[in-house]
DNA sequence: CGCCGCAGGCTTTTT
DNA sequence: GCCTGCGGCG
């Protein structure tokens, strides 16, 4: 069999990675740009056919939905054959699909339901009430990142101990709590997924064998991104006879915040002593200087597994660094910039503009409105956790599952049909005296008359309406379901009377809902079937929410934070507000460790650049509503001055704050001026146009002098003189 | 039941 | 400066 195809094109240290010896775990050293993808689809292909495994023993895990489908279609492209039964996918869909297999082993009811985020912290919202807990002592998300951090580290509450200060007691206890309150719920929240996968393997050493023994090779994206219950995971699974080959970069390392080790990998030589290492440092992506530069940041940190990345191709441009005054005129910068750009022929979707936090896209966002240029703000909402849509999904997981306490109270009162607190109280309490589900307490309450008939009556119709929703859509297609359940919710109607352009929009999504259940529904039953469409959906709901924003295909300049630029690729890059205290963050700048993150974080953004990249900070910044100055950032510090280029502005001082330079100051016909702009005053002598109030002759104008500092002067007065 | 006003919080994000 | 959540009022 001719397998060129598989190893042509590959550089010396690409074939070394493909072609390593199946028998030995393998550590892809794999740096920004140098062909990470390419080097886990060649190895599977490698695997495949010249060595001749079955796809079927080959497990790849990633951790984004989007890097698992983009695996297996270049996977399937270049074995030219469909990979409808290939295992590729996240930790948490692989591990999810295990749990569905054996769920009555893994101690969970047979329809199960996925929380996200959101429904988790909704979760403990509720808890902290039947407890009698006060928010504000005990927050919520603290709660749930306390949890969530704990599974991740595959704790559960008795592993804590007894807790060393109150503190601890009661985080632990309300962990405990948590815990059997989603058991009896009958749902599982995402760090649960694996931390369930997991000890379903260590407890039923049977099953474990089974997919030991089908597994012989296991390959890992983004390794540096695992934390301590995955690799925990991948050990158990591997066992003494599959074997390793995982892809990763310790140098991209920016997730430590939410669980992901940087120590997996940098151990991960010494987990498996008898492991190959390949670096991959060949970048094809960015010029030389930007390289420098990336090179030059990360060197700065310690520990690292070491990688220096290079390019045949050229030095390319300087990197350029704008010193802005405030954040108004970054953002007019970068703004101008790409309209320089894109009126050179360039296309707008070849620019990000990068920045820190999220916080720092409304100005720019503002700046690129104002010039008229389209843009993308990546973030947000996805389709899946839009409130509409999650309405409609809570009376789907009602249907399949009484007992989602989370998901009933949810619809019980949207759209209103007059069951409120006082009557949800009822039922709350009887649930938490009887340890009842609540809507076993609703059958209770209505049982024992402690209603008024009004009360009563609503709560009968809604018990009625879910099964009656249940009872239909057993003989209907998925698609025909949820456009049922659309229906007799009444959910359609309530959005269809309501005026505006945000019921439109919800109408438009829930119907776009009822489109995508369709396309499910199709889909799923040509793959062979585990379970039921409408669970497999729900699950697919929570495991994949969509695109944040629908695919707008003009041609758009590309906004997003650092973190989720990873992974990207663009011929321009802005890297806005380089500043200390914005980037690197001041909640990280003191612990070392996280220092190293954020320049990790650096490392990620510089490289995404191809031809260009532009750095700035601002003087100054508003943030939270108040104006901070701050110095550049160290990182433009540990930059190399011989490839940074200093673009300088226009004039020396100050400028406006507030308002657009555009705005002009008219005080008559002869004198009109604009902020920012340099005027001479016969007393303070040279100064710059800071802001203005008012209008005509009795405007009052703020002046930034040299010598004399800052005044406020009365236009028909000042006599200032344009300069 | 739903709207309005006020107080307090606030890095980064996927599953 | 802006969003969220809660409490009060109509």
């Amino acid at each position: 069999m001719d397998v060129s195809h598989i190893l042509d094109g590959l550089n010396d240290a690409q074939r070394n990675a493909v072609t390593a010896p199946v028998d030995r775990h393998g550590l892809i050293l794999a740096g920004a740009g140098s062909g990470k993808t390419r080097v886990l689809v060649h190895r599977i292909a490698y695997l495949v056919e010249v060595e001749n495994i079955s796809p079927y023993r080959i497990l790849a895990v990633t951790f984004t939905n989007k890097a698992a489908s983009e695996m297996r279609q270049r996977a399937e492209q270049l074995l030219e054959r469909i990979g409808a039964g290939w295992w590729m996918g996240t930790f948490h869909g692989i591990a999810h699909r295990i749990l569905r297999q054996h769920a009555s082993a893994a101690n969970l009811p047979e329809g199960f339901q996925i929380l996200d985020s959101e429904d988790q912290l909704r979760t403990i919202r509720r808890l902290l009430k039947i407890l009698e807990l006060d928010e504000s002592r005990w927050p919520p998300r603290q709660i749930q990142s306390y949890i969530n951090s704990k599974k991740d580290e595959g704790l559960r509450p008795h592993a804590l101990g007894q807790g060393s200060d109150p503190f601890q007691r009661k985080m632990i206890d309300i962990y405990h709590h948590y815990e059997d309150h989603c058991q009896r719920a009958g749902v599982i929240d995402f760090a649960e997924i694996l931390l369930r996968a997991h000890e379903l393997w260590l407890n039923q050493p049977d099953i474990l064998a089974e997919y030991q023994q089908r597994f012989s090779h296991i390959l890992v994206d983004e390794f540096q991104d695992t934390n301590r219950i995955q690799y925990a995971w991948l050990r158990v699974l591997a066992g003494h006879q599959a074997k390793l080959f995982v892809v990763g970069d310790d140098d991209q390392s920016i997730y430590g915040w939410r669980g992901a080790r940087i120590e997996n990998i940098q151990q991960f030589p010494r987990d498996y002593s008898e492991s190959l290492t390949v670096r991959l440092e060949q970048n094809y992506r960015s010029t030389g200087n930007i390289l420098r530069a990336a090179n030059a940041i990360i060197q700065n940190n310690v520990e690292r597994l070491g990688k220096e990345l290079w390019t045949s191709a050229g030095e390319g441009v300087p990197l350029d660094l704008y010193a802005a005054f405030n954040e108004v005129d970054e953002a007019r910068f970068v703004v101008s910039r790409i309209q320089q750009k894109v009126a050179e022929g360039h296309q707008r979707q070849e620019f990000a503009v990068l920045y820190r936090s999220n916080a720092q896209s409304r100005v720019l966002e503002e700046a690129l409105l104002q010039a008229g240029v389209p843009y993308r703000v990546y973030g947000g909402m996805r389709f899946f956790e839009r409130a509409e849509i999650k309405d409609a999904l809570a009376y789907l997981r009602l249907i399949k599952n009484r007992d989602d306490d989370g998901a009933l109270e949810r619809v019980i009162n949207t759209p209103t049909r007059g069951i409120g607190e006082k009557t949800l109280n009822t039922i709350r309490q009887q649930a938490r005296a009887q340890q009842y589900s609540l809507w076993q307490a609703i059958a209770a309450v209505l049982e024992t008359n402690q209603l008024t008939t009004r009360a009563a009556g609503a709560l009968s119709a809604f018990m009625h309406l879910i099964n009656q929703m249940d009872e239909e859509a057993r003989s209907l297609t998925l698609g025909a379901s949820v456009a049922l359940v659309l229906e007799s919710s009444t959910l359609f109607d309530f959005y269809k009377h309501q005026r505006g352009e945000k019921a439109q929009s919800k109408l438009e999504n829930l119907e776009e809902l009822v489109a995508a259940a369709e396309q499910f529904g199709t889909e799923i039953s040509e793959e062979e079937l585990p379970l039921d469409p409408l669970t497999e959906f729900l699950s697919h709901a929570a495991l994949e929410a969509g695109e944040a924003q629908s695919d707008d295909w003009e041609d758009a300049v590309q906004l997003m934070t650092l973190h989720s630029a990873k992974g990207l690729e663009f011929p321009f890059v802005f890297l806005c507000g380089l500043e200390e205290g914005l980037f690197p963050h001041a909640m990280s700048a003191e612990d070392p460790l996280r220092l190293a993150e954020e320049r990790r974080l650096c490392y990620v953004g510089i490289t995404r650049a191809m031809q260009q990249l532009t750095l700035s900070h601002a003087e100054s910044r508003r943030i939270y509503g108040k104006e901070v100055f701050s110095r550049p950032s160290r990182f433009i510090r540990e930059l190399p001055t011989e490839c940074i280029q200093e673009i300088r502005a226009q004039a020396k001082m100050s400028r406006p704050v507030y308002r657009s330079s555009q705005e002009a100051i008219v005080v008559d016909k002869q004198q009109e001026y604009s902020l920012g702009q340099g005027v001479f005053h016969q007393k303070f002598g040279e100064g710059v146009i800071l802001n203005y109030e008012g209008e005509g002759a009795r405007a009052r104008i703020q002046v930034q002098f040299k010598s004399a500092g800052s005044k406020w002067l009365i236009a028909e007065y000042a006599n200032l003189q344009a300069i």
